[in-house]
DNA sequence: AAGTGCGCCAACCGCGTCTCT
DNA sequence: GAGAGACGCGGTTGGCGCACT
C-alpha cells in the first residue's frame, strides 16, 4: 500500500509545463470546461496535481489571458488599488481584465514596490513609476521582458518552428519552444 | 572573454475558506 | 453539526537571461 501510493506520488509532474502537456489541458478543457481540478487532471491523463493545472490554466493558458506590457493606467490602478485593499491580489486581478493575480504580484514586488521602497528612502516625494522606468526594466529581460527558459512567450524568431522546423524535430527542445498565440491560432485550426 | 550579480517570471507550497455528504 | 475534499489565495523559491565588472 505504502508503496503504492509512493508511486504515485513519484509520477507526479513538477516544473515547467511542456507544450504537450498544455495541448492536453487545453483541449479537456475546452471539450470538458473547467472545474474539479483533481478528477481533470487524472481524467486528462495529466500527471500533474489538481492545482498545477489550475494554476496553468488561469495563469497562462487561459485565451482572455494578456500578459506583458503593464501600461501606466494599470500600473495607477495597482498602485491605487494596492494602497486601498493591500495584498488582496486576486482582487486586484479581477479589477484588471485579463491580468492575473500572479502578473500583478510578480509586478508589485519586483517593481513597484522596490520603487515604493527606494523613494521613501529619498523622501518618498512620488511612489510613481514612469512608463519609462517601466518599459526600461522590462526591455532589459529580453524585448518585451516576458519570460524566457521554457516560457512559450520567449518565442524567437530563430526557434520558430515556422523559421526553422528542422531545430524542432528529434529533439525534446521542441516542446518547450512555442508561444502562446500560436497555441490557440492551433487551436482555431483543429476545430477545438 | 569570462565571471558574478541582479532582475524577472513561472511554478510550488502552505494555509484558510468553501462546499458537499 | 462534523468531517473530508476541493478550491483559492498569498508567500516563497528556482532557474534563466542580461548587464555589469
Amino acid at each position: 500500500m505504502a508503496e503504492e501510493s509512493s508511486q504515485q506520488e513519484a509520477e507526479v509532474r513538477k516544473g515547467p509545463w511542456t507544450m504537450e502537456e498544455d495541448l492536453i489541458l487545453v483541449n479537456y478543457i475546452a471539450n470538458h470546461g473547467e472545474g474539479v481540478w483533481n478528477n481533470l487532471a487524472r481524467s486528462a491523463g495529466l500527471k500533474r496535481t489538481g492545482k498545477s493545472c489550475r494554476l496553468r490554466w488561469l495563469n497562462y493558458l487561459r485565451p482572455d489571458v494578456r500578459r506583458g506590457n503593464i501600461t501606466p493606467e494599470e500600473q495607477l490602478l495597482i498602485i491605487e488599488l494596492h494602497s486601498r485593499w493591500g495584498n488582496r491580489w486576486s482582487k486586484i486581478a479581477r479589477q484588471l481584465p485579463g491580468r492575473t493575480d500572479n502578473e500583478i504580484k510578480n509586478y508589485w514586488r519586483t517593481r513597484i514596490q522596490k520603487k515604493v521602497k527606494t523613494s521613501e528612502d529619498i523622501d518618498c516625494s512620488s511612489p510613481m513609476i514612469t512608463d519609462h522606468d517601466a518599459s526600461t526594466t522590462r526591455a532589459r529581460s529580453g524585448g518585451d521582458g516576458i519570460a524566457r527558459q521554457t516560457n512559450p512567450h520567449d518565442m524567437h524568431p530563430n526557434t520558430n518552428p515556422e523559421a526553422d522546423p528542422h531545430s524542432y524535430s528529434n529533439t525534446g527542445e521542441f516542446e518547450n519552444f512555442w508561444s502562446v498565440e500560436d497555441f490557440w491560432s492551433m487551436q482555431s485550426l483543429n476545430g477545438d
